[in-house]
DNA sequence: CCCCAGGGCCCGT
DNA sequence: ACGGGCCATGGG
């Protein structure tokens, strides 16, 4: 048992470190609060801190952390490689969410060339602008509603250059079964599936498909990941990417993100 | 004024 | 296939 459920609070076995695994992009929908943090995700809001979360819905609080995954056995694989040592035992409190692809996505093609704390505001302002009113906080907007909001208005809520992206995309988003399809699929077809949506390259599809579609076969190389991994051959974000996923496998995502933490810190 | 941010697109070679 | 310029916006 990794975890107890009393009522709608959920009781975890270890504390998660929810610095690390809020705070290093996984997701931009959070907000410190008292000693922990309110974190949002669709529909439902939770509030985490130490090894207790109170939420609406502690089954989907409990998938959204991970809490049914045993970390304590990847990381024992990982240890095998020895430069990442250091980095598992500092970020051994991370958990790689597990996201609603739609909203991973959009998310991600915000996060294009974009720093951390403008991503949030103009997630913040499009959930404000067409997403459910919860009472004190709004839902991430339905594919149908998103659908709706021209390049324009994306341009207006401070999405840059990125508004004809987030406006085609949301389109197909929202009139076919793509999502499904990339769900199916395996990690390297679902990663050539998703670049084919605008706005989506190989990193922004390798974080979707990380923190969306819990696939681990993928290795995002952000400019902090480039600067960290880069060699005399590694010399290209693709040439990175292709030998940790190659080295690290099946857990390259994890992998990838115990080095993020230790490489950009907090 | 500069550079940078969890990059991708589009165009040439 | 690969490289370089360009793309909005806000902060340092």
């Amino acid at each position: 048992m990794k975890y107890i459920v009393n009522g709608n609070t959920i009781k975890t076995e270890y504390p998660l470190d929810l610095d690390a695994i809020l705070c290093c992009g996984q997701t931009f929908r959070f907000a410190r609060k008292g000693d922990g943090y309110e974190v949002f995700s669709r529909e439902h809001r939770c509030y985490a801190g130490g090894d207790r979360i109170e939420c609406d819905d502690p089954s989907y609080f409990a998938r959204y952390f991970d809490l049914d995954a045993d970390y304590d056995e990847y990381m024992a694989r990982l240890k095998g490689f020895e430069e990442l040592g250091a980095y598992i035992e500092a970020g051994k409190g991370i958990r790689i969410l597990r996201q609603d692809p739609f909203e991973t996505i959009i998310d991600f093609i915000i996060s294009a060339n974009n720093n951390i704390p403008r991503i949030k505001g103009i997630i913040e302002r499009i959930c404000s602008h067409c997403g459910a009113d919860m009472g004190g906080y709004h839902a991430f907007p339905s594919p149908q509603a998103l659908a709706e909001v021209s390049a324009e208005k994306f341009r207006e809520l401070g999405a840059g250059f990125r508004d004809v992206y987030l406006s085609k995309t949301a389109k197909i988003l929202a009139e076919t079964d793509f999502i499904a399809e990339a769900e199916k699929a395996n990690g390297s077809e679902a990663a050539k599936l998703l670049r084919t949506l605008p706005g989506v390259g190989p990193k922004v599809a390798d974080c979707i498909l990380m923190f969306g579609l819990r696939k681990w076969d993928c290795f995002p190389v952000d400019t902090w990941i480039f600067r960290k991994c880069r060699t005399e051959q590694l010399d290209t974000t693709l040439k990175v990417r292709d030998y940790y996923m190659n080295r690290y496998g099946s857990l390259a995502g994890l992998a990838q993100q115990y080095i993020f933490y230790g490489a950009r810190g907090k």
